[in-house]
DNA sequence: AAAATTTAAGATAAAATTATCTTCATAATT
DNA sequence: AATTATGAAGATAATTTTATCTTAAATTTT
């Protein structure tokens, strides 16, 4: 359903909401050390994050990437579809070309709903309000 | 979520469900251009199944791909068992190695209940009730 | 101004998935 | 028995995704 990209993105991305600061940016070795992925593949993403002005950089020496609190205001969704698009929340699951409520596949009915639930949560929720629930332990992005 | 493997075979094993008995055997060709997709893929997929016994074959002159009363029983599940396994609705969605109720990743809540449902559902309904559905016209496995 | 450090960008490579092809074995028909 | 039609099996190829590497540009520190 995502990608890797967009599964890394997402962790990365909520790694530098709980860390980062203008004052305390990450290169892409200690962000993917901290959470277990390939550096220089998470290099590029976060290139391509930075380039739709999700998430910010500055580059040089001191430089690295962060979250400025107007990019902790965006829904998470925007990760998802910088990297992967949003059609990957309304591709049918069998891959037929149509499907729908009116002409639904024969498990339309079972995977639509929550579909429709995981995106509006991706939208609905910033990427504060879930990095805050990783850093009261509610959830988490490493173990 | 499911590889295109999975998909092409369950959208061919519903097709064989509505269509095929000993009496009447579908070729990959056959089934490849009713549902389009590609004829030596889907052949070797079709091979896999019927290795796993989840669809039955004849080789030979008038042999062909065909399900018996018995394959009609079995849950649609088993198509994805036998080509991606289980763990597919198991993975965590951001691919953390650990992911539960007790240690969820930050979009875990809004995922579970969805791999739960469908893959109960995919569990309890047969092959035959579902290719049923689709031959009632309440669901479609082409369009 | 030079050196050091860090992201940006583009090229390249490796791996996995998807797709095709070729040869072989099997079964029915003639 | 020969011919024909069909699935089985294995080899190969194309595509996509994932991963890495190299060079350039930018910024700070000295």
């Amino acid at each position: 359903m995502l990608s890797k990209s967009s599964k890394y993105a997402i962790r990365a991305v909520l790694y530098l909401a709980l860390h980062s600061s203008v004052e305390k940016k990450y290169s892409p070795i200690e962000i993917a050390d901290a959470i277990d992925i390939p550096a220089p593949f998470l290099a590029k993403i976060l290139q391509s994050l930075t380039k739709d002005d999700i998430i910010s950089s500055i580059r040089g020496r001191n430089g690295g990437f962060y979250l400025t609190k107007k990019n902790k205001k965006n829904p998470l969704i925007l990760v998802v579809n910088s990297i992967d698009g949003l059609h990957k929340f309304h591709e049918c699951l069998l891959g037929l070309p149509v499907c729908s409520d009116e002409n639904p596949c024969p498990i339309h009915h079972a995977v639509s709903p929550f579909k429709k639930q995981l995106e509006a949560e991706l939208s609905n929720k910033s990427i504060d309000t879930l990095s805050k629930e990783v850093s009261e332990g509610k959830t988490h992005i490493f173990l």
